[in-house]
RNA sequence: GGGCUCGUGGCGCAGUUGGUCUAGCGCGCCUGCCUGUCACGCAGGAGGUCGCGGGUUCAAGUCCCGUCGGGCCCGCCA
């Protein structure tokens, strides 16, 4: 036989169930744990689909049990024998036959249960008791789920015989073992430098460094399917309603505005570089020009900016792009795919269609436009109560044209000074000068604060923020952006410290009704709130000349729990309003030429109407899966720094290699 | 660019105001014994430049400065 062939498996280690037994297998694994009792040597071999239980017994065969003994963790096996019911192990007590019909009806008596703590107080059952019957009125499987034991019960001649069971109710393969004859042991391994199995304590460096080993982890192998399933179901719907799949480059035009761009240096060309895709914004919607009609991608885009828990140097999109679409069709295309995902690689059900809530709306609410709706706790208004209050904090920044706002926290009563005080390093980083605080209690208002105010502004507060007895009000007055982020970000904070958060539910969140331009006071102009290709709605679009600020766009994004997980607009199809956007931006000909020229030409040449949009397919499987790091759903991420921890790129490279593409370093900049 | 935080055998951690620290514990690892375990058990054992460099001191894991690496955040991310 030869070495290939001898290895070919017949199951996966998560196969085999005990309508199996009496047949032969032969499994490829891994080695999780091997236990050897001396005669007889127990190794659970593990794949990508779950765990079997194999036995080297000398009475099966004397020569893959004595090859056995060299075996450890991790060393990858190929094993052949006979798939077989795990055996009664010790008689535990004998029972009367008449207990049969507790058996038969699954529901213990009182007095059959008491045998059991008789017979040893460590067998006493609990309530998660299941019975299933092996052969009708002869053998059964006595399973508590709770204290993790099995009992096998036969029925002999004198009545019931209870034995210490062997079968793992943890494994879905815990009914039947291996029992090899052949042994090949395909590879050894040096001892992992942490145990291939979930819920391990290991700082996430050392993961990445040996990331083949920690993807070995049953959820880590999870997450990878997840995510393979995540994108397959998206590629059938998107098949399904008509979408291209068409490759975009790679190697693209370095565009100024928007995140840094990932350069890679031209040879052919010294001093000019080719820019990494931020996103295939551009090329998608030339396809729609070279008439496409719909587009999808699942396309990979960079961006070099400093990571956060969410954001990765390079990223996964499913971009779209679609013609003759407006708001509406997109955002039906993208519910129907977010369902479709959602539900077919995350299991998790999702009512359609999503709520819309305009971009202002959700800054007053929540203080951002990515909200968690998971929770209340909202943002609200009180700058026309506190106009006229005693303190000076207030009534100063209300005079220069800033808020005051307030949220109030369930229990915050118990807050410590300490408590308080952290909290108001907290808002610090996001600029907010204090936080003001009042308590509720049953007797009123207390806080230091109170005698500048009189009982009706405090009980005006109270109303407006659902404040109960027991619970503390917030305070932050401020420009609107500082109380907006202080204030937003205190409500996600408490909102997790305080567990107000359902962590099984999914809130999806159209934020709709943006202004096109956001004013940069810094260098008096304005600048594109999304990008350059941003579409105008029909009927702010007159305002273009008049007051720009006032311009809404035609652009949305979807959040579920506090994440952006899609972004799109539709875009600006006619070269006239979008040679009006460069105006309004003061981009002077000469760079519209050099920067956008083809794009402007194309313009030209019969653009449909068309829109788009980008799910991120990173933080859509992060969510899927529970998690609050975008590292745990990438198979190779990089460090926050953005080293890859296995392979150490980026890496320094040859003086030849240099010189090539004529570049010098300056190393000590 | 900035703030906070972590770095001690393979892993997770302890190590008080600098002085029995000749650095301790659990897991893992190695050797031996063990035929029904599944976190097997029992007995014995090995394994540490305290991230790195410098400084203060009679004396540094401990204090100071610098540096490298990990994480969270601000800025940044159209």
């Amino acid at each position: 036989m030869s070495q290939e062939s001898s290895i070919k498996r017949t199951h996966y280690c998560g196969d085999l169930r005990l309508t199996d037994a009496g047949n032969a297998a032969q499994l490829n694994g891994w080695v999780k744990r091997r236990r050897d009792h001396g005669g007889v040597i127990f190794v659970d071999l593990r794949d990508r689909t779950g765990i079997t239980q194999v036995v080297f017994d000398p009475q099966i065969d004397e020569e893959a049990h004595a090859l056995a003994d060299a075996i450890r963790s991790e060393y990858v096996l190929n094993v052949k024998g006979t798939i077989r019911e795990r055996e009664p192990g010790e008689l535990l007590f004998q029972a009367d036959a008449t207990y049969q019909t507790d058996l038969a009806n699954g529901n213990l008596s009182a007095a059959f249960r008491s045998l059991f703590s008789d017979a040893d107080t460590k067998y006493t059952l609990s309530e998660e008791i299941e019975v299933a019957t092996r052969v009708q009125g002869e053998r059964w499987l006595l399973t508590d789920g709770e204290n993790n034991r099995t009992y096998h019960i036969e029925r002999t001649e004198n009545g019931l015989s209870i034995y210490q069971g062997t079968v793992n109710p943890e494994l879905d393969t815990g009914e039947i073992e291996l029992a090899v004859d052949t042994l090949y042991i395909l590879n050894s391994a040096q001892t992992p430098p942490f145990p291939v199995e979930d819920d391990i304590d290991v700082a996430e460096d050392i993961r990445m460094r040996y990331r083949f080993v920690d993807l070995r982890r049953p959820e880590m192998q999870k997450t990878l399917a997840m995510r393979h399933k995540a994108a397959l179901a998206a590629r059938n719907y998107m098949n399904e309603q008509g979408f291209l799949e068409i490759e975009t480059p790679i190697l693209m035009n370095s565009t100024p505005e928007g995140a840094r761009d990932v350069l890679v240096p031209s040879r052919h060309y010294p001093g000019r570089f080719y820019a990494l895709p931020q996103s295939p914004q551009q090329f998608k919607q030339i396809l729609m020009m070279s008439g496409v009609d719909r587009y999808f991608q699942i396309a990979r885009c960079f961006r070099d900016e400093d990571t956060r828990a969410d954001r990765q140097l390079e990223f996964t999109q499913l971009d779209i792009e679609m013609s003759f679409a407006g708001v509406d069709d997109v955002l039906e295309v993208t519910e129907g795919l977010m369902k479709r995902i959602f539900e077919e690689a995350g299991g998790i059900p999702v009512q359609l269609p999503f709520l819309r809530l305009p971009y202002h709306e959700s800054m007053a609410r929540f203080g951002n436009d990515k909200p968690d709706t998971r929770f209340g706790m909202e943002l609200t208004d009180l700058s026309d109560v506190m106009a006229d209050c005693e303190f000076q904090v207030f009534t100063r920044t209300l005079e220069s044209g800033g808020q005051v706002k307030a949220i109030a926290a369930p229990g915050g009563e118990a807050f410590s000074r300490k408590d308080i005080d952290d909290l108001t390093n907290f808002v610090a980083t996001y600029r907010a000068k204090g936080l003001a605080w009042v308590k509720v209690t049953a007797d009123g208002f207390s806080s230091g604060i109170v005698k500048f105010f009189t009982t009706e502004q405090l009980e005006t507060a109270q109303e407006r923020t659902g404040a109960k007895p027991g619970d503390i009000m917030f305070f932050v007055a401020d420009k609107p952006k500082v109380v907006a982020d202080a204030l937003g970000n205190l409500r996600l904070h408490l909102g997790k410290k305080l567990n107000l958060i359902d962590h099984s539910r999914y809130n999806f969140l159209w934020i709709v009704d943006y202004p096109l331009f956001d004013w940069n006071e810094d260098e008096n102009r304005y600048e594109p709130f999304h990008h350059l290709f941003t579409g105008a709605t029909a009927e702010t679009l007159p305002l273009l000349d008049t007051d720009p600020g006032k311009v809404q766009s035609q652009h949305y994004d979807l959040v579920c729990n506090g994440y952006e997980i899609c972004s799109g607009s539709v875009r600006i199809h006619r070269s006239d309003i979008q040679q009006k956007i460069f105006d309004i931006l003061s981009i002077t000909p000469e760079e519209v030429k050099n920067r956008f020229g083809y794009f402007i030409d194309a313009l030209a040449y019969g653009t449909p109407p068309h829109a788009g949009i980008a799910p991120g397919l990173d933080r859509i499987v992060m969510l899927m899966r529970n998690e609050e790091n975008i590292r745990e759903v990438i198979a190779f991420p990089k460090s926050q720094q953005g080293l890859c921890p296995l392979t150490h790129a980026p890496s320094v490279v040859t003086d030849d290699q240099l010189e090539e593409l004529s570049i010098r370093v300056d190393a000590d900049h």
